[in-house]
RNA sequence: UGGCCUAUGGUGUAACUGGCAACACGUCUGGUUUUGGUCCAGAAGAGUCUAGGUUCGAGCCCUAGUAGGCCAACCA
């Protein structure tokens, strides 16, 4: 209906050009190609989300192909929690395919280009091809095996299939250009002998194909429309593209590979080499610790995948270098859990609180909204009686104005329940609280409509009954690292960042209505954050993950609260005049000539309160900014009719205006 | 010393392909509220890396700089 155009990002744009140039919807096809040598993490939510979501907007197939090519690394382990994870976010593959399935046609025609004279084997040292390779500055050299005969070639790389040669011996590569400015065109490596076993093809290999020589011949097999993947892969795509020009066919779809910027987040890393070392050193429990930017320690800790693609969604697609905010995250699975989460009360520091004047033996069962954003929620009931537990941040004997919680001699709402006054304290020889005594207003319960229950207090808690509680263990976590780039320093290494307090157990008392959870369901503790029950929950003990916090603007400025000098305020807030003509000069060039005329009296208003010394840094504004400059310009008459001396400065300021190409500009010095 | 890529508020993306720089997060006000949450209303914050050029007009086109990223694994 709307008529809204949303805009494309560049890869859209590609493909609307491709199809606007003859290609065929049906022609469209995607893949991702995720190597099962470690678990998917959030920033391969990002290429997840790219290429299925291209087939969800075009209903185009997208295969699953894992890139099996190295059985050093890989393990069906990782194949298994990688299927897993991407059918969790809610995303369904078309093929689910490997690699490895085409061994077998990559090594037929590998032997294409032997007898082409476009592949040759090598029998050096690594070293000492490195050594022939150059670098990125030096043009490299041919080697001695360069120009082997056909014959020869043939014979040799039929032997490393069958095994006859130790790892090492002898590789096949390309045969393109050693001079190449591209580093990876410079007889790049096609296949080396591994003799280990292989998750899928077992021992029936033992020579295997480099990654460039694999993928793109793969998406070509596979009629991959687009082979979409990250940045660093820019360079290879020349080698992409020249593999692919020996063995496409006309009437054949032809691969194109483009690249975007990969997903960084602050405050956390993302190569799957660094996060096995969390895992591998204990600092978190496994690739699933809810600390983890993993898809599985994500899911554990309580995000959903609408939150999760949601995220992916918001963060675009570009090609320039990035790190989103943490910040976005949360935002996004605030959102979604606001909406969805049943809200319970939940005591994380519990102080004892006693109604002085409630009966002894008393409880009652008080109805309960389950959550104020879903109607069709509904109510639960919860226990209520003299003891209860409440934060122990939730109390102070005195407290300024802006302090909406219990104090002594004032009121607060217990949530659902009555309004209560605090009455007295009771220390220990320490001096800590271990009970506040308080009094309710019996005629002030919630939902009651009297006239007390209407009645408006500053502050509601959340409390539990002491004598119905559930005891629950609560684990919440900060984030991993302190550093906002934990690997981005050359000097240091990420794990001189690791946050000693990442996670926190607390023993919590939780209303008993969470007597029923079941592993995964998801809460909102109110007033406090969005937590969900761990795997690690059994019925006669409750654990529960902290997902992210509730937004909390008192915490954000009580800090400042307790620095007693900064009262004044106020008059910070006031904009100095000079800056706000700066501002409008801005804008004047672009400007109608009516709304210039009254911006113009602005400024000379404004002029009557701006110093010679506030006004003449600006003589030195960029040539470029004319606007600016104008606004300078008319201040300074004013400040010269005020009676303000010429000098040298001045003088000069004139004078570059009056050669101008702008003829404001020139109307404004003339008239000074 | 080479090649390739990128450059827009604090962050991430837009700008209908040359026409008074928009959206989201974040920040700050104010209102509503039985969650200091949500919701609602508003504000601040960018001359689009720099310098030239083309044009009536440039974030967008051209030239030259500058800055950042990637490229020398028998990894992907």
């Amino acid at each position: 209906m709307s008529e809204e155009r949303k805009s494309l990002n560049f890869i859209e744009q590609i493909i609307e050009e491709d199809l606007a140039n003859g290609m065929k919807t049906n022609d469209l096809r995607f893949r991702f190609p995720p190597e099962p040598n470690g678990y998917l993490h959030i920033g391969h939510t990002k290429a997840i989300g790219i290429s299925f979501g291209l087939g969800e907007k075009y209903n185009a197939p997208v295969n699953l192909r894992f890139d099996d090519t190295n059985p050093a690394k890989e393990e069906q382990e990782y194949v298994d929690a990688i299927k897993k994870d991407i059918a969790w976010l809610g995303y369904s593959w078309d093929k689910e395919l490997y690699s490895s399935d085409y061994f077998q046609q990559l090594f037929d025609w590998a032997v294409m280009l032997i007898k082409q004279g476009k592949a040759y084997v090598d029998s050096q040292s690594s070293d000492a091809m490195a050594e022939q390779k150059g670098t990125p500055t030096q043009p490299g050299v041919d080697g001695p095996y360069r120009n082997r005969s056909v014959a020869e070639n043939l014979d040799l790389f039929m032997r490393m299939k069958n095994g006859e040669f130790e790892e090492g011996a002898h590789i096949l590569r390309a045969k393109i250009d050693m001079q190449h400015p591209n580093m990876l065109m410079r007889d790049p490596i096609m296949y080396r002998i591994i003799k280990k076993h292989h998750h899928r093809t077992a021992d029936t290999w033992c020579i295997y194909p480099m990654y460039d020589w694999t993928h793109g011949e793969s998406d070509y097999i596979e009629s991959i429309s687009h082979s979409l993947c990250s940045l660093e892969f820019k360079p290879h795509r020349e080698l992409y593209d020249w593999f692919l020009d020996q063995v496409v066919q006309a009437g054949n779809i032809r691969p194109k590979q483009r690249e975007f910027a990969r997903l960084n987040l602050s405050y956390t890393i993302m190569s799957k080499r660094k996060l096995l070392q969390l895992v591998e050193d204990r600092i978190v429990t496994g690739w699933d610790d809810p600390r983890m930017p993993t898809i599985s320690g994500l899911r554990r800790r309580g995000y959903t995948p609408a939150a999760i693609r949601k995220f992916v969604e918001t963060v675009g697609v570009a090609k320039r270098d990035n790190v989103i905010d943490v910040s976005l995250l949360e935002f996004c699975i605030r959102e979604d859990l606001n909406k969805s989460a049943p809200r319970v009360m939940a005591v994380l520091d519990p102080v004892k609180l006693v109604i002085t004047n409630y009966p002894e033996d008393k409880e009652e069962w008080l109805e309960a909204e389950n959550n104020q954003e879903d109607e069709s929620a509904g109510f639960r009931e919860v226990p209520f009686s003299k003891y209860l537990y409440i934060e122990r941040d939730d109390f102070k004997e005195q407290a300024n104005s802006k302090y909406f919680r219990l104090t002594l001699g004032k009121e607060v709402r217990l949530k659902n329940a009555y309004i209560i006054k605090g009455e007295s304290v009771v220390k220990d020889a320490s001096g800590t609280i271990m009970e506040i005594h308080c009094t309710y207003d019996e005629a002030s319960l919630s939902g009651s409509g009297t006239e007390a229950s209407l009645r408006k207090v500053k502050g509601t808690l959340h409390w539990v009954s002491i004598k119905h509680a559930l005891k629950a263990e609560v684990r919440e976590y900060d984030r991993l690292f302190m550093d906002e780039a934990p690997d981005g320093h050359q000097d240091k290494d990420f794990m001189e960042f690791l946050n000693p307090e990442s996670l926190k157990i607390v023993e919590a008392y939780v209303e008993p209505s969470l007597a029923t959870v079941k592993v995964g369901e998801r809460f909102q503790f109110q007033r406090i954050g969005y937590f969900n029950v761990d795997d690690d929950f059994t019925p006669n003990h409750l654990v529960f993950n902290k997902t992210v916090g509730l937004r909390d603007s008192w915490a954000k400025q009580e800090p400042t609260n307790q620095a007693p000098n900064n009262q004044k305020q106020s008059n910070q807030t006031e904009r100095k005049a000079i800056d706000i003509i700066q501002q409008l000069g801005k804008k004047y060039t672009n400007l109608p000539e009516a709304k210039q005329i009254k911006v113009k009296a602005e400024i000379q208003k404004l002029a009557e309160g701006v110093t010679y010394e506030e006004l003449a840094p600006l003589f030195n504004t960029a040539a470029k900014k004319t606007g600016t400059r104008i606004a300078v310009m008319i201040t300074l008459g004013v400040l010269l009719k005020q009676g303000l001396e010429k000098n040298s400065d001045i003088e000069a300021f004139i004078e570059n205006a009056l050669a101008d190409s702008n003829s404001l500009l020139v109307a404004e010095a003339q008239n000074i």
